[in-house]
DNA sequence: GTCTATAGAATGATAGAC
DNA sequence: GTCTATCATTCTATAGAC
């Protein structure tokens, strides 16, 4: 699952530099978005001359889609996982908690993806409708077996996605708010959300 | 509640410029971000001149603040409206039905915070972490005692108001990726994310 | 491969006529 | 209040020396 060809053949010294503008950039795009990400600011970061950072992506955009690239495989890859013949609740929490343990070890690519598609999936669209559509389409008929089944409450499968998604994510893309509201002197935060997720998706809010 | 003070008296012409680029400023600034918007889109969008534009707001900053202020008095209106003496679930499903109905209503809106959040929060930082820390506060303690009164799963208040915030949302911010993901002939998408919601708040996945 | 210098375009903001 | 013209800055991208 990629949205780029494979990597051409690449002295060391390349690929080193390539992985170090790559780094960089992610650390920035990620912060600012596409068009608040300035190449000053990645050749900065990562330690270089912004002639430099040009002379291996000929042009912004291209340092862009490298990044997205890179970081979708990655981030996609537990929605894979989910195993049609497990207990269908144990399967979607425990996606559900890779994916909160992935905001919280790798929250640029979060924010990264949530820029893009926030300011209208420029690049990665014709991913979405179609290399993902495809993954969550084969998911969703799963999901929609075990509720046939009688093994799952009666859900729109997508929509338990998209709650999995928005909720964990979100302790990613939404940092700033959350360090605002929860009391800074405790080291809860992600225990406590886990917890409160689990039982939220296990069985509700009711006592 | 609002992070600016009262406007000051105007003429009629110039409340209803001023209006008009606050709508225009809207659309542009939750499409793009602050950076990626640009005072002549602004104009056009509202179908002034760049320089008009800047008579009435010094500044591109002046009009990011003043779009800001006006949307967030109406964004958070909702929390405060969560009655400590009504249905615990009920009120908390309540809630999240005005969310939704909101992200649906009013998805620039959701989608000018979440450029602003992500971006850092850099200009309503302060907002969050007084005026609206407080109220958040205020509306924990009550799920709190709901929860010691045995009313409540034993969940952590402000995840719970997490997890209602992102999943109601989502539908606006992610709009690209559910667009994609979505069969485009079915016209049931926010009453079947109205379904799924209810049911897992309610009664969690377990069948 | 890396640097300095700079061209060329976009953008925020102002001046001044009407 | 609104417009045209323009300045000043920032930014992408390239040229050319080393």
């Amino acid at each position: 699952m990629t949205i780029a060809s494979a990597p051409k053949k690449r002295t060391r010294i390349q690929a080193q530099n390539e992985a170090k503008i790559i780094r960089a950039a992610l650390d920035v795009f990620s912060t600012h978005g596409y068009r608040g990400s300035t190449v000053d600011q990645i050749a900065d970061t990562a330690g270089m001359s912004k002639a430099n950072v040009l002379y291996y992506f000929n042009k912004k955009q291209d340092i862009y889609g490298a990044v997205l690239a890179r970081t979708l495989d990655v981030w996609l890859d537990p929605l894979d996982e989910m195993n049609p013949d497990g207990n269908p609740i144990d399967e979607l929490w425990q996606y559900a908690q890779r994916k909160l343990q992935m905001s919280r070890e790798a929250p640029r690519a979060s924010r990264l993806f949530a820029n893009e598609i926030l300011q209208g999936a420029p690049v990665i669209r014709s991913f979405l409708h179609h290399e993902l559509k495809e993954l969550v389409h084969r998911k969703c008929q799963v999901m929609q077996g075990w509720i046939n089944d009688g093994k799952l409450a009666p859900v729109t499968p997508l929509h338990v996605l998209f709650l999995i998604w928005s909720a964990t994510q979100h302790y990613a893309d939404f940092d700033p708010q959350i360090q605002a509201l929860h009391d800074a002197d405790d080291n809860t935060l992600y225990h406590d959300a886990e917890r409160t997720l689990k039982t939220i998706l296990t069985r509700g809010l009711a006592p």
